[in-house]
DNA sequence: TCTCTGTAGATTGTAAACAGTTACTCATTG
DNA sequence: CAATGAGTAACTGTTTACAATCTACAGAGA
């Protein structure tokens, strides 16, 4: 037996498809692409040297995550975020989070939480020295984890639909409100606390105050209705 | 302006791979495919008379439903029902359905009442002239009035995509308990009350109620571990 | 018995072509 | 001047064919 730590993890051989879908989604959430620009099938496929079948296969997963909004026989566009957006964002995620918080906080054990500690350990780095893109990051990870350790697949595939949108969002809040970058440790941390009680109830009032305070943050933002 | 309940509602020209999805999972659900069998796009293209790109469209959707599992290079292969699947979907409905039916109990107002009272009315009929499958049908078209009404595209997505499982679970459940049907009308008649009340902690709550129970019901049922 | 290798079968990826639709332009009509 | 309608261009939806790649299985060899 050849151990993982040797072996080339080059050929990852990952779907096509599912290639061109994540650089996809990283150019609409970098902003690389306007919001409402018409995205063409034959251009794409130009421009990343594939053919349309891969590039549809991605479209159809960008709209299934609301990056993209497709319309029959018209084709891709850039989804233009809107405050219903953020709504719905939110109290979906507050819903899944909280079911999958009340299940981790039982199996995250030691492991778990040193990943956490880990985390929050950078987080309070950056509370200095402030570098947006790396609190993005680092809360995304954060939530990761909780996702990782409830040991749900079907909730974890939600999140990965909807986490796309999460980062929009909380790189759209960090350059309009930059002075969340004081309360990303200390908010994190109460929540890290909460779990570690290991009750599934603690737990979930833990992710309501979290993420209700997340919302109410975003809501400030200067947004279109629909 | 022409009002909307003149129009021909005919010409909706849905996508191909779209009927595909739909065709397909009624075969898995109704069990006309064993499961573990393995679908392989030329014979489904060949015996849908359609070409191979609305089928790999299809069996995409399918696998994040739940309904196949997709090994790269083998193809797809109809998913085996578990225990940890029923736990996983239910955990999830339970999380969703409690959302929705929040949203829902202050947006239903007369109209989506009245659509429940249509439906608990066949119940009760369902009750004394036993079909199991009108049970199933009338069971999801309850639930499906609190996901229309609950005003939240994304949830109503999740809900889709988990909704053809849930209809294999109840189904299965039919076959191995029928004396369900004795319960399925108050069950939703206490439920219709609770979000009656037009508090969306009540409405949770009788949620939270209305899913454990289903659970446990469905948590008798003979299945394998994975 | 175990390992290796070869082959057949299946899927994935690519490419090209056609059909169907949509939106747009612009002349025509009232 | 607004509304209508034909005509057109561009794009997507679908089909077909082919090359490349991978998996599983069976059989040869140690």
């Amino acid at each position: 037996m050849i151990p993982d730590d040797v072996v080339s993890p080059l050929p990852s051989q990952r779907a096509l498809g599912d290639l061109v879908t994540d650089v996809l989604r990283e150019m609409i959430t970098g902003g690389r692409f306007q919001p409402g620009q018409h995205l063409k099938e034959t251009e794409l496929a130009d421009a990343l040297k594939v053919s349309r079948g891969p590039i549809r296969q991605a479209l159809a997963r960008l709209e299934e995550e609301g990056h993209v909004e497709l319309r029959r026989h018209r084709g891709a566009f850039v989804s233009t975020l809107t405050r219903t957006d953020v709504e719905e964002v939110h109290t979906l995620r507050g819903a899944i989070e909280r079911l999958a918080a009340g299940r981790a906080c039982t199996r995250m054990q030691g492991a778990g939480f040193a990943e956490m500690d880990e985390v929050l350990e950078q987080m309070k780095s950056v509370d200095t020295k402030i570098d947006p893109e790396d609190a993005v990051r680092l809360d995304l990870q954060f939530h990761d984890i909780i996702y990782a350790y409830c040991d749900h697949g079907r909730v974890q595939r939600v999140w990965e639909s909807i986490r796309g949108q999460v980062t929009v969002f909380l790189r759209a809040r960090n350059a309009s409100f930059p002075d969340f970058l004081e309360v990303g440790y200390s908010e994190h941390k109460e929540l890290r606390d909460a779990l570690a009680l290991g009750d599934p109830q603690a737990a979930q009032d833990g992710i309501d105050k979290h993420i209700v305070g997340a919302y109410e943050r975003l809501k400030r933002l200067n947004l279109p209705d629909r």
